[in-house]
RNA sequence: GCCUCCUUAGCUCAGAGGAUAGAGCGUCUGCCUCCGGAGCAGAAGGUCGCAGGUUCGAAUCCUGCAGGGGGCGCCA
């Protein structure tokens, strides 16, 4: 609709340039955009504010030419008006916005498609815990954002991957073994030092626990040095397979692909080279890679960063920095995406300088966009909730998600942007409902589908009714002519627009306003206008389609949130 | 020292270079013989942190300053 607009003003621009009626050259691209205000019309141009200095004209006088251009279309409403210091405003016609019901219902939950991506392939990482833990709060968050992140970009034309980078390798994988070893010791009642840095929290022994359960006290014999090994083995793997894919498929998060960060160190085929060695050699073949003091260094600074990098240390480790080069060599390279989206914690954004850097020096400048989530901070009923993972002191994910249900925990993290630091009070997200917004748009959801079992002939809230089948076709639209009626099409129509703005900005907040905006705007159109009129069968007819319509986009809207959208509640 | 995010109504926050800056909560006033009141309508509430700059037009872009959160210095 938007571009249908767009072109329509251009081509009363053209031709009103060829009449000789104005003098601009190049005639500029026309831009429409939404109105603030409502009472501006549907859309609106400033294509005369910006173009009056190039055609010596002022503002109004050149719009007024442009509307006095704008052929009729059945499209759109009445003349063209010429408002405020120079914008040509356009209503769309009853007709147009009646026809939104029809696209809708025909599309079901594809409306709201739009072809951004062209179906090129983005790969989405997010996450990416350590496997030496329970989640906490903010892996939550970014799990939300990034699944959110992933839906959004699927509907606006993307090929998406989802991505969980384990970070399998390093000393904190070791620490994790020597604790759980010294738990497991414990738990068979033999002596143990607990390690000087080992992770104190509860979870260690419940990990001990289990490997007991699994292998008795079978391990207690073997030297320490082997027993942490095998710790760290067992312990690793039930922390992935039973806590982390457990977790997160209980909040409807199912990642495609985990990568363990380990394949990064290993041998290629045949002994060949690793692909840290591989990174490294692709950077040196490029030319940025120098040798200082023992040390190999990345000339980062060629590519924006402010410090060169260091990728293998004088002692022969390679640092953590290379792993994550080998790694994005791989997703760009090996891999072959077109583009890469990586969301981290706020406490590795001094990393993105350097990775960009290292993107770009590997050949693919502006294909990597990394999203930094900024953190939660847990409040219960308004009161600061403290968290150490060292002394174990903390909320775990799951224990949120066990008590405020995946529903409102999603909804409530997707509510703020990005850059945005969340105050998640456990209290108000689960109890106080009236104050929740997940619940009000829920709400409207459960509302259509009582009016659809209603006019279904249900007497009761609980018989089973097929909602999608409710509504008939064909009923005459034209019969949806009260400004609430209007009102609620214009927001349906909305929804690609915001799609479209979501995946630009990787911002699916902007869902949870629309999400928000809609409900509000059906409940408007609820206390107005009555569905279900038995006398009026015609207009019952057209109300329940517009009410079936409007189902399919808020369940649409919730489904990129990763929300249920529930029949009743 | 450097980096980064934030600063908009009493509170929590939206805001796509445009027109009279919005929502929720809170406060106050109304609305259930009627499809779900977890709802709706109305009122009050603002020097968009400060100062410059760019622009026909700035909450939005640029620079500086102030205040607050988080982080960094061949650690993982």
């Amino acid at each position: 609709m938007r571009d249908k607009v767009a072109q329509l003003v251009a081509e009363a621009l053209t031709a009103a340039v060829e009449a000789d009626e104005i003098a601009l050259d190049p005639i500029p691209t026309v831009e429409v955009e939404r109105p603030r205000d409502p009472a501006h019309g549907d859309w609106a141009t400033n294509v005369a504010l910006k173009s009056a200095k190039a055609a010596g004209m002022q503002p109004r006088v050149l719009a007024e030419a442009i509307a006095a251009r704008m052929a009729a279309h059945p499209d759109i409403d009445g003349t063209p008006e010429v408002a405020g210091p120079g914008f040509i405003n356009l209503r769309l016609s009853p007709a147009a916005l009646q026809r939104v019901v029809t696209d809708v219902r025909s599309a079901g939950a594809a409306f709201g498609r739009v072809d951004l991506g062209g179906g090129k392939r983005v790969q989405v990482e997010f996450v990416s815990a350590n496997p030496v833990g329970p989640m906490h709060v903010g892996h939550g968050r970014w799990a939300a954002l990034g699944d959110s992140m992933a839906r959004v970009l699927e509907h606006a034309g993307w090929q998406v991957q989802r991505e969980f980078y384990v970070n399998d390798s390093g000393v904190q994988m070791d620490i994790f073994g020597a604790s759980v070893a010294a738990r497991y010791l414990e738990a068979c009642g033999r002596e143990a030092a607990f390690p000087e840095e080992g992770y104190r929290g509860a979870y260690i022994a419940e990990v001990a626990a289990e490997i007991r359960e699994q292998e008795g006290d079978a391990l207690a014999g073997l030297p320490l040095p082997e027993l942490a090994v095998r710790c760290r083995e067992l312990g690793y793997a039930l922390v992935l397979e039973n806590h982390l894919k457990r977790v997160l498929h209980g909040m409807g998060v199912d990642f495609d692909v985990w990568f363990s960060e380990r394949t990064l160190h290993a041998p290629g085929a045949n002994g060949g080279p690793s692909e840290i060695e591989q990174a490294i050699a692709r950077l040196r073949e490029l030319g940025h890679i120098f040798e200082h003091e023992g040390a190999i260094w990345f000339r980062s600074t060629g590519f924006g960063d402010d410090k060169d990098r260091v990728l293998r240390k004088s002692d022969g480790e390679y640092t953590y920095f290379a792993a994550d080069v080998a790694y994005h060599w791989d997703k760009f390279d090996v891999r072959g995406f077109d583009r890469v989206i990586d969301i981290w914690g706020a406490d590795h954004h001094g990393y993105v300088a350097r990775m960009k850097a290292a993107a770009a020096a590997l050949g693919h400048p502006g294909k990597l966009d990394l999203v930094i989530g900024q953190l939660v901070n847990l409040y219960r009923d308004g009161e600061a909730v403290r968290m150490s993972k060292r002394t174990g002191e903390m909320v775990t994910f799951e224990e949120l998600l066990d008590e405020v249900g995946a529903d409102a925990a999603r909804y409530w993290f997707l509510r703020r942007s990005t850059d945005q630091q969340v105050d998640f009070d456990i209290g108000v997200a689960k109890e106080q409902s009236a104050e929740n917004p997940v619940y009000y748009v829920q709400y409207a959801h459960a509302r259509i589908c009582s009016i659809l079992r209603k006019a279904a002939g249900a007497d009761t809230a609980d018989e089973t009714v097929d909602i999608a089948a409710v509504a008939p076709a064909g009923a005459d639209l034209s019969l949806l002519a009260e400004d609430a009626e209007l009102t609620l099409l214009r927001k349906l129509a909305e929804l690609s627009e915001v799609v479209e703005l979501a995946a630009r900005d990787l911002a699916p907040h902007k869902l949870t306003r629309f999400a928000e905006d809609l409900a509000a705007t059906f409940h408007q159109f609820y206390t107005v206008c009555k569905v279900v009129q038995p006398g009026q069968p015609d207009l019952t007819a057209a109300r329940l389609a517009l009410v079936d319509a409007t189902r399919i986009v808020l369940a649409t809207t919730l489904g990129l949130l990763g929300v249920s959208a529930p029949e009743r509640m």
